[in-house]
DNA sequence: CCAGGTGACACGTCCGGCGTTACAGCAGCC
DNA sequence: GGCTGCTGTAACGCCGGACGTGTCACCTGG
């Protein structure tokens, strides 16, 4: 495979969705399209992984699981980043890195990469 | 003011890029913009709040900086979701909530909420 | 047989990020 | 004074992604 590191590569959120949550809510998806207040087609595209979970997605899942929207929109973007484009990777190079002090990284409570 | 709980407002992610990022390592708004190979106008955006800090813009200013990128992406969601339009909000109130189990929530190492 | 849940596709709309171009202000420097 | 470079701001257009709507086919249970 192509992926990176030790990371595990992660499904998309979606998959999460329909193969952990539904089932134990015991909830179809035609139903929780209408508790989500969307049709059935958007969640089945976001179930599909055709559609990303967007911050407004994220809020609405919050409200009708208990899982934080944090949570998702984190797992949506560690997607995101695994499936990075080839045309990103090849700008990364041409990047240059610039080093930030150590006091300046501890303010603002970065994270180191 | 109309936010909640405990946690302070938080700035948009760009503001940190020109109060602290940039000053600390002296490079000039059009400076950086033809490091992160986008253009001066794109990056004043970013720097405004015009713009958010989109997943790619994240992995650019990781290798610029070295603030990693799910820092960049974490920080402008929960700018987002502090500025959660009122529609949304609204929308909430009609949104069933379920209750997970709790062997669920620690299997996929979910937040609770 | 028929109703409901489901997966899939096409179409159109809307919005947001981005590039391009252009203008104005302001410093510094010859 | 004129030139150069950095900056903020605005308007225009392109493009991609999210979403809704409509439609089709499949399957299963009553």
């Amino acid at each position: 495979m192509a992926s990176r590191s030790g990371a595990a590569a992660v499904e998309h959120p979606g998959a999460l969705l329909r193969n952990s949550i539904l089932p134990a809510l015991d909830v179809s998806v035609s139903q929780a399209a209408k508790d989500l207040l969307i049709t059935r087609q958007t969640l089945h595209r976001i179930l599909s992984g055709q559609a990303a979970i967007t911050p407004d997605m994220a809020i609405r899942l919050e409200k009708f699981c208990g899982i934080s929207s944090a949570f998702w929109l984190e797992r949506q973007q560690l997607h995101e980043r695994q499936h990075m484009s080839d045309e990103v990777r090849a700008l990364l190079s041409r990047i240059p890195s610039h080093q930030l002090p150590d006091q300046i990284l501890k303010d603002i409570g970065a994270r180191y990469v």
